[in-house]
DNA sequence: CCTGCGGTTCAAGCTAAATTGAACCGAATT
DNA sequence: AATTCGGTTCAATTTAGCTTGAACCGCAGG
């Protein structure tokens, strides 16, 4: 169970909730919020994160119960393309944007900054290099990730 | 310069750590320990440490100066895919690692378990496959991101 | 309309990790 | 041999961010 729970940390997700992934991985049906909380004794507070989390994630889907009350029953996603593809598009990405901003101002500053030599457009180049190369290779992983492909 | 500092927290490495190599990678010439924590204006143990990591990772690598005293200069590795196999190789192999005994255990308590379902060792053996994926996937990685590759 | 239930939100507390700073070590210098 | 210098180690402090718990919202049933 903890198992998901510090997997999931490399990526900057909290224990917490790898752990309610971990539980609905384990169990044989779709658990509902109540359940959850209250098999892994966190607060409600923490559940309700991090299922939206999940949610976000596109890690667990809320399944459809035969119209009992208002209940909402999670199942996790078992496609590992589906979750990695998740955690690129939810925490990497952003990242990945926010560093191009950076980037486009420092190259704008090693631009004007005319100095003799050009050492600094070199790295701020390179720096720009590396970033294409990384968004080339990233979706190319995801794929790699798919379920049953041949040989 | 807080760019490195942000952009490694993705791999668990700790902002002053980037912001040593991003001094390095900034700065024309090769730094010694006294730049470097005089620079950044952090404590002499973060630039210790942070040094220490930086080489375990293969980030940065001491080079020789022409005799003079004993200070040690360092630059910064260039090659992404250095940076990338060092922190696969000093980051998540590791975990991987104790991932693996982990699975191991459930394995056992699945297979020991004697229920009348097999749900459990189902779920354990797609996550010895998820491993086994990774596994593969991660290294190809690395040879992608190798330098001057052709189209 | 009022109450109870499923669930969300958010400030405040707490835990885990990063940073500090001082004690320390070996090598070089005097 | 004593002192300084470059660097390391580690306990204590600080910081970041996860967790909590109470207040809150909308809806369903009475």
């Amino acid at each position: 169970m903890d198992f998901f729970g510090e997997i999931v940390q490399i990526f900057g997700v909290p224990p917490s909730v790898g752990q309610i992934f971990g539980l609905l991985y384990a169990s044989p049906v779709p658990l509902c919020f109540s359940d959850i909380f209250e098999q892994l004794d966190i607060s409600k507070g923490s559940a309700s994160q991090g299922l939206q989390l999940l949610r976000d994630l596109g890690a667990v889907h809320s399944v459809e119960n035969g119209g009992e009350g208002r209940r909402e029953y999670f199942e996790p996603e078992l496609s590992l393309r589906q979750l990695v593809s998740g955690v690129l598009r939810e925490r990497i990405a952003p990242m990945a944007a926010a560093g191009d901003e950076r980037l486009a101002r420092l190259r704008k500053l090693a631009e004007q900054d005319g100095s003799a030599d050009e050492f600094y457009l070199d790295r701020v180049e390179q720096l720009e290099t590396w970033r294409r190369r990384l968004k080339t290779v990233l979706p190319v992983l995801t794929t790699l990730l798919g379920p049953k492909r041949r040989k």
